[in-house]
DNA sequence: CGGATGCAGATAGGATTCAATTCCGAGTGA
DNA sequence: TCACTCGGAATTGAATCCTATCTGCATCCG
């Protein structure tokens, strides 16, 4: 730890906090400098809003009025902005803008397959590896999870936790990332779907994590990988069967490209 | 009439060619402008000489030298970075550099288990879709990879687009990059794989490559999963035991933080 | 009256320039 | 002679400005 000589960073002076601050977990993904680049911050302070709902799929996003809120130029903000666009968060059309990726219900089941073909495969690496403090704050993460209830930041909050906690003594750290992203993805979905959810629905759901949590908790690997493909397979294909989601969950699916479709025929009376 | 004049395209005539040209296909990844933005061509170009072997892990990326080489300022060569940095080509650390990203064998390793688990469930929904001209590409493209021989540049291109050409039908986007990011990444590592496989196993590789492309003309999405997975499982075997292959397979792994490790146990903080 | 077309404002891409940090070597003292 | 400190050079991070392109709207034509 040298002492550091007034690093003089004026930025962190107009840092308006956009939405929530804790509802959703940072990546972390930082080093061990302690510093941060702007373009880092940024990054995530969008990450963050997207993910808690303050940008709707299909949004705007405007390079100047980002670089207005958090202080900076906008060549941090396109850095950001070329970051979440690699995340899938945001798509970007040259000279036209970006906007908050919205997906369609083809691509969320695309995800959904490929989180059936991996996470199976993470968490049974990570069984083995859970020391038994993990073991605890998973039943404290499914604990909080059940007393969610129908909120819906919370419950998606704790699923994540309590998903990403059981894989993470796994020795795969891209893969961890590439899960992780995933779920980033297709939190509008997840909102959706958990919107739609009736009672007896969110038992067995509730049944699915406590098979899961038990088969964990007995370090059994090859049944904690059935259980895990299991849960997603039966999500994926409610989802794919659901009428109610046959369409974009949130915001027009033709609102994916930044060049709004122009409202055809809007009613315009005006004799 | 401002007197700054002269600031457009000049940057296609300094297009230097870094490497060759035709051996790595490009991800094409673009729209349908037909317009392509400065940071794009510069992430493609340094992208293809990565995977080229111009640029070898460890290897020290400076933006002003890559600025200079392409025309660009800085700015585009900045944004190409972080997208390659995103994709696992290239390692950043604030304020000290980039560095071609050079990953460890336990890396490889894990790349080989995500791919084991991906692999087989894209080509189990890519067989059923594939046209008779696409058979005939692949058929046409294990031909071109048997009489590769030892050109381990060829080799790795052919085994490529074989595999990638038996996915290419899979209705899964995201699955598909995802599987090229991990050729991409591993491609140092297939290298040095390629570099110690001697004749008998060149041969299982081949009848492996040939049941494959039996189970795929016969449209068995079941058996082709199977053989997919068997072909990825193996390999990794392979990769795991070879003691040859034990230690990062080019330059030290200790490159890959842009930092070189030079400090010799300087664990006295200025007291 | 609907749709194509051209102009003006707005917005993104890029260049130039400045500031901050890190790396490397020279100098100094024990 | 070795280790530590200090200073300059090189390189990265970021800000400001300029140009090219796109969006939105008014206009004109079929």
């Amino acid at each position: 730890m040298t002492l550091r000589t007034t690093p003089q960073t004026p930025r962190r002076a107009v840092d308006a906090g956009p939405g929530s601050e804790d509802s959703i977990p940072d990546e972390g993904g930082s080093f061990e400098t302690g510093y941060e680049p702007a373009s880092i911050e940024v990054c995530a302070g969008v990450r963050r809003r997207i993910l808690d709902g303050s940008l709707e799929p299909g949004a705007r996003i405007r390079q100047e009025v980002l670089a207005a809120e958090y202080g900076v130029s906008r060549i941090p903000v396109r850095e950001a902005l070329r970051q979440l666009e690699n995340e899938g968060l945001v798509t970007q059309v040259p000279h036209a803008g970006a906007r908050v990726s919205s997906i369609t219900i083809e691509e969320c089941l695309e995800l959904y397959r490929l989180r059936e073909a991996l996470e199976p495969e993470i968490l049974f690496h990570s069984v083995p590896l859970l020391s038994d403090d993990d073991l605890h704050e998973l039943d404290q993460t499914m604990k909080r999870l059940v007393a969610a209830g129908g909120d819906w930041r919370t419950w998606l909050l704790e699923d994540r936790l309590f998903h990403l906690g059981s894989f993470q003594a796994a020795p795969m750290p891209t893969g961890l990332r590439l899960i992780e992203r995933f779920y980033n993805q297709t939190q509008p979905s997840r909102r959706a779907y958990f919107s739609v959810l009736d009672e007896r629905e969110m038992e067995i759901v509730r049944l699915e994590h406590r098979l899961l949590f038990d088969a964990i908790a007995r370090r059994d690997p090859d049944d904690a990988k059935s259980l895990q493909r299991s849960h997603i397979r039966r999500t994926r294909v409610n989802l794919m069967r659901d009428p109610r989601l046959a369409t974009s969950p949130r915001g027009d699916a033709a609102a994916r490209s930044p060049r709004i479709p122009k409202k055809t025929r809007s009613a315009k009376p005006t004799s």
